[in-house]
RNA sequence: GCGCCAGUAGCUCAGGUGGAUAGAGCAACGGCCUUCUAAGCCGUAGGUCGAAGGUUCGAGUCCUUCCUGGCGCACCA
C-alpha cells in the first residue's frame, strides 16, 4: 500500500531537487507509516525530518518544498500538508483505495513477498523427552515452532519440521527404573522406587498395562525392556497431543542414531584435532577459552559416556550437512546457554554456527485460584497439554500462546481461561469473520449478487466513506505485516493484527448497515470489500493454526 | 557474584532499525438491539513507561549505573 506513495514521494524529491528547492546529493531515509493518529492523515512520512542535519535547513522548510514540487501523475493525493516538527502527511484519493481494494481482491492480492524462495529452512521444535505427557509449557514451544513454520513457508521458504528425539541419556533409563519398580510393585515382587524416578500416575498406567499383558513374567527382566515400553507408550501419547493440535513433523531425528554411526566420535576427534579438548580430572573439556565460551565445558564424563552438548554438536553437525539455509531452534529459555555452546562448537569445527538462530522463549507459569502451580513432570506436579486442551479448546489454546511476544513471561491463569473461555480475543477475531460469512449469506437470500474473485476497480467506485477507506486501509496491511512477522519469527505480531483488523470490522459493521442501503451499487461495492476482509482473516488465522468458523 | 530475559493503566500485555497528544483486551462506571449475529459497538475513568543520569531537533525505544522478578551459571538433559 506504500508502495504508490513511496513513488510519488521519491518524483517529488527529484523534482524539488531539479528545481533547486533541495542540495541535489541529499539521500532521503525517512519512513512511511500509517500515523497512530488518523487525524495526521491516511501516510505520514518523516522524510523532511531525517534530511534536515544534511540540507541544513529546517524539516518544515523542506516538506514545504516538497509539497510546492509533488509529482502526483496518477492522482493518488488527495491532500498533502506539513505539520508539526515537519512531517508530511498525506491523505489519499478515493480512487488510491478503491485501486487497493481491487488489487486486494484479485486471486493472488494477499501474496506476501517470497523472500524465502529457494531458502531451504530447518524447524527443531517440542523435541521434549519422551519421559512424560507433554506439559504446558512444551506447549507454548509446540505451538510457537509450528506457527513458525507456517509463516515461514508463507513467505516462500522450504521448511522442514523436525523433533529432536532424545532417547540416548540417563534420563531414559531412570524412565525404565521407575516403570520396573511400578511393575514389581503391582505384582507383589520386593522393589525400591529410584530416588530421582518419575513418580507421575502415567508411569503406574504404563506398569498396569505390562501386567495386563505379561502378567508378572517380567519380573526378572532388566530395566531396558520396560525403558522401550515406557518409550514407546509416551511417545504415542505426544504424537496423539499434537494431532489435536494439528501438529505434524517431517522428521522425529532419533538420538542414539548418532552413537550408531559414529559421529559424535567423529566431532570429537575433530575438536580434539584442532585443540579445543582438554582432558583431565577423567574427563574431557572443551576449552571454554578456545572457543570463545566463560569456562570450560564437559564433552565426556569421567564415565566414558558423553554430556548431553556433545551429541547436541554432533546434531547440528548432522543438521548442517543436511544443506539447510537456516535452522531455527525452539527453545525454553532455560536452553539459551547450551545452544551458546553448540554454536560455539560448530564455529570451532570451521561450520556456519551463524545459520543456527534460536528463538528463545521464557518459562508459562501456570495460575491456579490466584496461586501458582509448580510444574516439574519428575514430581508429577503438572498440568499437561491435554488438560489444558481439554478445558480451553485447540483454537484458544493457539492463539493464546501466540498473543505474547516469546520473549515475556507468559502467565496462564487456568482459571480465567476455563471460566472466561468466551472473552477469549480468539472468539473476538472469529466472530468478525463469521458475521461476514452471515452478512454475505443473507445478502445472498435477499438476491443481492455476490461478488466472486477479482473485483474491478469500477465496480467499487460507489466507495466513498472515511470508513470504507479506513478498513481497506487495514486490510491491505496484512502482507507487511506477516513479512515482518516471517522475518523476525514473532507470530504474535500476526495475532496483535488480527485483532487490530476484528476491531475495525465490527465498528464498521455497526455504523453500517450494508445491506439496507438505497444505491445498490454501494452495497456491491461494500459487499467486495467485506469479501476481502473475511479472506484476510482466513489467511492470518489459517497461518496461526485457528479455524475461521462461517457460523458461532 | 557472573550471563540472558523481563519491568508500560487495577490485571494481562502490544508498542521494526528513535518521531506528533503512549495503545488494546479484561476489570470499573454510563449508554446502544421491532432492522445484516449484542461472542458486538459508543462513551467515561484509569500512566512520573522500575529509578537516576546521558546521547539529540526529538527517547517507552539508544548508552551507563542502580533496583526488582524469572531463567541459567552440574562430569542432569
Amino acid at each position: 500500500m506504500k508502495s504508490r506513495i513511496e513513488v510519488v514521494l521519491e518524483r517529488s524529491l527529484a523534482a524539488a531537487r531539479e528545481a533547486g528547492a533541495l542540495l541535489s546529493d541529499s539521500t532521503a531515509a525517512g519512513t512511511l507509516e500509517v500515523p497512530k493518529d488518523r487525524s495526521h492523515g491516511d501516510l505520514a512520512s518523516n522524510v523532511a525530518l531525517t534530511m534536515a542535519k544534511a540540507e541544513r535547513k529546517a524539516p518544515r522548510a523542506i516538506a514545504e518544498a516538497l509539497v510546492v514540487h509533488l509529482d502526483d501523475p496518477e492522482g493518488w493525493v488527495e491532500s498533502a500538508d506539513v505539520a508539526g516538527p515537519g512531517f508530511l502527511n498525506f491523505r489519499l484519493t478515493p480512487r488510491f483505495w478503491q485501486t487497493e481494494l481491487a488489487e486486494l481482491s484479485a486471486a493472488d492480492g494477499l501474496r506476501v513477498p517470497d523472500f524465502g524462495a529457494g531458502r531451504r529452512v530447518q524447524v527443531e521444535f517440542v523435541s521434549a523427552n519422551p519421559t512424560g505427557p507433554l506439559t504446558v509449557g512444551h506447549g507454548r514451544n509446540a505451538v510457537l515452532g509450528d506457527t513458525i513454520a507456517r509463516l515461514l513457508s508463507g513467505t516462500g521458504h522450504e521448511v522442514h519440521r523436525e523433533y529432536y528425539f532424545n532417547n540416548a541419556g540417563r534420563q531414559m533409563k531412570v524412565l525404565g527404573e521407575s516403570v520396573r519398580s511400578r511393575y514389581l510393585e503391582e505384582v507383589g515382587r520386593p522393589t525400591e522406587f529410584p530416588e530421582d524416578g518419575y513418580q507421575g500416575d502415567y508411569i503406574r498406567e504404563i506398569a498396569h498395562s505390562l501386567v495386563e499383558e505379561h502378567a508378572d513374567g517380567l519380573a526378572d527382566h532388566e530395566g531396558t525392556a520396560f525403558r522401550a515400553a515406557a518409550e514407546q507408550a509416551i511417545f504415542e501419547e505426544i504424537r496423539r497431543t499434537q494431532d489435536r493440535l494439528a501438529i505434524r513433523f517431517d522428521l522425529y531425528f532419533n538420538e542414539d542414531v548418532l552413537y550408531s554411526t559414529g559421529a559424535i566420535e567423529k566431532v570429537l576427534a575433530a575438536l580434539d584435532e584442532k585443540g579445543f579438548v582438554d582432558r583431565r580430572e577423567g574427563a574431557v573439556w572443551l576449552r571454554g577459552e578456545a572457543v570463545g565460551l566463560d569456562k570450560d565445558r564437559v564433552l565426556v564424563k569421567s564415565s566414558g559416556e558423553p554430556a548431553y552438548r556433545l551429541p547436541d554438536i554432533a546434531y547440528h553437525e548432522n543438521k548442517l550437512s543436511r544443506g539447510f539455509d537456516e535452522i531455527v531452534d525452539i527453545l525454553g529459555a532455560d536452553h539459551i546457554e547450551e545452544n551458546k555452546e553448540v554454536r560455539a562448537g560448530l564455529a570451532a569445527l570451521g561450520l556456519a554456527a551463524d545459520r543456527v538462530r534460536p528463538v528463545i522463549y521464557q518459562f508459562v507459569t501456570l495460575t491456579r485460584n490466584g496461586e501458582q502451580v509448580k510444574m516439574s513432570t519428575r514430581r508429577a506436579e503438572f498440568v499437561t497439554l491435554d488438560d489444558l486442551l481439554d478445558e480451553v479448546g485447540v483454537d484458544a489454546v493457539r492463539f493464546f500462546f501466540l498473543s505474547r511476544k516469546s520473549d515475556s513471561h507468559l502467565d496462564f491463569d487456568l482459571e480465567l481461561a476455563t471460566k472466561q473461555s468466551t472473552d477469549n480475543p480468539v472468539y473476538y477475531v472469529q466472530y468478525a469473520h463469521a458475521r461476514i460469512a452471515n452478512l454475505l449469506a443473507e445478502a445472498g437470500r435477499q438476491g443481492v449478487e455476490l461478488p466472486d474473485g477479482a473485483v474491478a476497480v469500477e465496480v467499487l467506485a460507489p466507495l466513498d466513506d472515511a470508513d470504507d477507506f479506513e478498513l481497506i486501509g487495514q486490510a491491505a496491511a496484512y502482507a507487511e505485516i506477516v513479512d515482518l512477522a516471517a522475518r523476525e519469527l514473532e507470530p504474535h505480531r500476526v495475532v496483535f493484527y488480527l485483532q487490530d483488523l476484528a476491531a475495525g470490522l465490527h465498528r464498521y459493521y455497526n455504523r453500517h448497515r450494508i445491506l439496507g442501503d438505497e444505491a445498490p451499487g454501494r452495497i456491491r461495492a461494500r459487499l467486495a470489500m467485506l469479501v476481502v476482509v473475511r479472506k484476510v482473516l482466513a489467511a492470518g488465522l489459517d497461518l496461526l493454526g485457528v479455524s475461521a468458523p462461517d457460523r458461532m
